[in-house]
DNA sequence: GCACCTCGTCTAATCGATTAGATGGATGGA
DNA sequence: TCCATCCATCTAATCGATTAGACGAGGTGC
């Protein structure tokens, strides 16, 4: 608010127009350190609600520390899985009153860093990250600057950041579970460009449990990548009768391309994806996943920049049945 | 960045270091408004790398009145057709060298209200604001304290903030001109639950021109509203042979609807999305858009924040035939 | 040689909110 | 009645960066 003239209502004004001193109004309007009469306290609401004064946040940062902001890098806030942990993120600040300032990376390490920098200086409270590849570690000038971090999905624990992920292993070996009790033997796996950090085990895991006649595929994290190489697979007779995705959005493309070049799913192709986003209950046919516990994951991640005792998930990932793995819809 | 003992690095520090006053560190800082002899401004810029010196951006925002942060309030970054906006505004910021704060409303007025209030505590530059409806103008407060604000796609114009939209009517006439191609001559449209603002026109020129026995539905703008509906016409034989979706969320809640009703899209229902979004490109079948000019629609909100004589756009949306229309893919 | 200007730098006020320390009036106990 | 408390409030320092005004040294013009 501002008065007529344009100048920005502050503290002095309302101090001015109740009567008081500067500090008795901030003691009402933070219920401050120290207690005020009633009538006082009466007297400043009514003052600042007349003049509409809203408290010049910056002010109080500069003065106490913390700015209530905190920032979100995340790698592609398009990629539902980003996407909604974002929108999960979001919501357990808000439960911490505080506002997110968001980036994104685009898959960049580079550009990680280049924000995390940038939201250093606007001084925030506390950085998340959610890379989808876990290379150095970007929060390397946080804990230089004193400013907690998490990684959040995937990411280096190697400085000592936290990391909070679902549990990998588990979804995976339930993934290959399932389409194997559908009566797939050979089970493909689709994997992002390269392995790395706790996500990256996930091809290990199926590796492992897979055997080594398996059919590893790789794919940028896009549908269109996706979609791409199902296509390209088509041509060349060589689409696998079952597949994991390493996230829903490969899934997604898995499933248009599947549709262009005329391949059934299920019946050609069950697919099973292993992140779990919103968006897998809406295509056609309607996505298997894995779905992870994406809010919980936030809400621990979000925790745990406030306090590091925040103590560790269950964190389970649950296998969620729709048609692409073959079974009938419930 | 700090010092050992963990206390930040201020400019003070830096011209004690530099063996300067603070003025002169801050002139080099900003190359700021008074020159500095060579020498010195050396002796700064080495005793600033030396400490590690970040400038406190919330400090300099006190006493500039400038913050650098922009707040984005928008519908639901889950819905492809905001995420992507978001994307471009976030890009579009990076250009004025902003940050971005943004917010979620989840469709309701209210929240927008509580975001706008939020945002302004937080002394942001500027607000751009990306609503489904166009209700009651959230931006009154903006107003009131003097911090510019834009309306993004839909949104009121009464107080005179300033609103960019594609041309929706051209989008509405191009996408029922091609399904009257494909040899429909009934054409319903499916809207979101309220008529508002300039989006809220589309089914107006919808009306107008596809005459008063044209079927109208109506959905929440979600997926699952919209596969719900699919469902419940299927069940009752009650599906048009062609239909434009008013977003392409609801489009694709449509399509996934039609594939668990064993509807062929576009043999049984054939279907265009007015939005134009980055996912209409991997459904299954592919969707059929008027793609509106996002990029350009945000890059000018973003700029009108800035200078409020930019010019208008042309912002007309341009047809993508797929195939969900009874397009071959090309 | 003197007045005057320029350049480089320093001093200190400022942005708005917070809060420790000082102050003064009222209350209670002895 | 006098002193010790206590409560409500005020005064003023503080957070860190910015920048107008002051100042001194060196240079120029006449």
């Amino acid at each position: 608010m501002s008065d007529p003239a344009g100048r920005p209502i502050t503290l002095a004004d309302v101090a001015r127009r109740a009567g008081t001193s500067t500090a008795v109004v901030s003691y009402v309007m933070n219920d401050g350190p120290r207690p005020v009469a009633a009538a006082t306290r009466e007297r400043v609401l009514a003052a600042a609600a007349e003049l509409g004064y809203r408290p010049n946040r910056i002010a109080r940062a500069l003065r106490s520390r913390t700015t209530g902001v905190v920032g979100l890098v995340l790698a592609d806030a398009l990629n539902p899985y980003f996407g909604a942990l974002a929108r999960h993120v979001e919501q357990a600040l808000a439960g911490h009153e505080r506002l997110m300032l968001i980036g994104n990376a685009g898959y960049s390490a580079e550009r990680e860093r280049q924000l995390v920098e940038r939201f250093l200086a606007a001084q925030v409270d506390g950085l998340v990250i959610a890379s989808a590849d876990a290379g150095d570690d970007v929060t390397v000038p946080a804990r230089a600057a004193r400013v907690p971090a998490v990684h959040l999905h995937n990411g280096s624990t190697a400085g000592g950041t936290p990391l909070v992920t679902a549990d990998n292993e588990q979804a995976v070996r339930e993934a290959l579970a399932h389409l194997r009790a559908h009566g797939h033997r050979d089970v493909a796996f689709l994997a992002g460009p390269q392995d790395t950090g706790p996500v990256g085990r996930r091809r290990e895991i199926w590796q492992a449990a897979a055997g080594s006649s398996a059919v590893l595929l790789r794919s940028d994290y896009s549908r269109a990548a996706a979609d791409a190489l199902i296509r390209r697979l088509a041509a060349a007779d060589a689409v696998p009768r079952a597949l994991i995705a390493a996230t829903d959005e490969q899934a997604i493309g898995v499933l248009s391309g599947a549709y262009a070049a005329d391949l059934a799913v299920p019946g050609r192709l069950a697919v099973i994806a292993l992140d779990g986003t919103p968006d897998g209950a809406h295509t056609a046919p309607s996505l298997t996943v894995t779905a992870q516990p994406l809010q919980a994951m936030a809400q621990r991640a979000v925790d745990l920049l406030f306090d590091p005792a925040t103590p560790p998930l269950p964190a389970r990932a649950v296998l969620v049945r729709r048609r692409s793995c073959g079974c009938e819809e419930g």
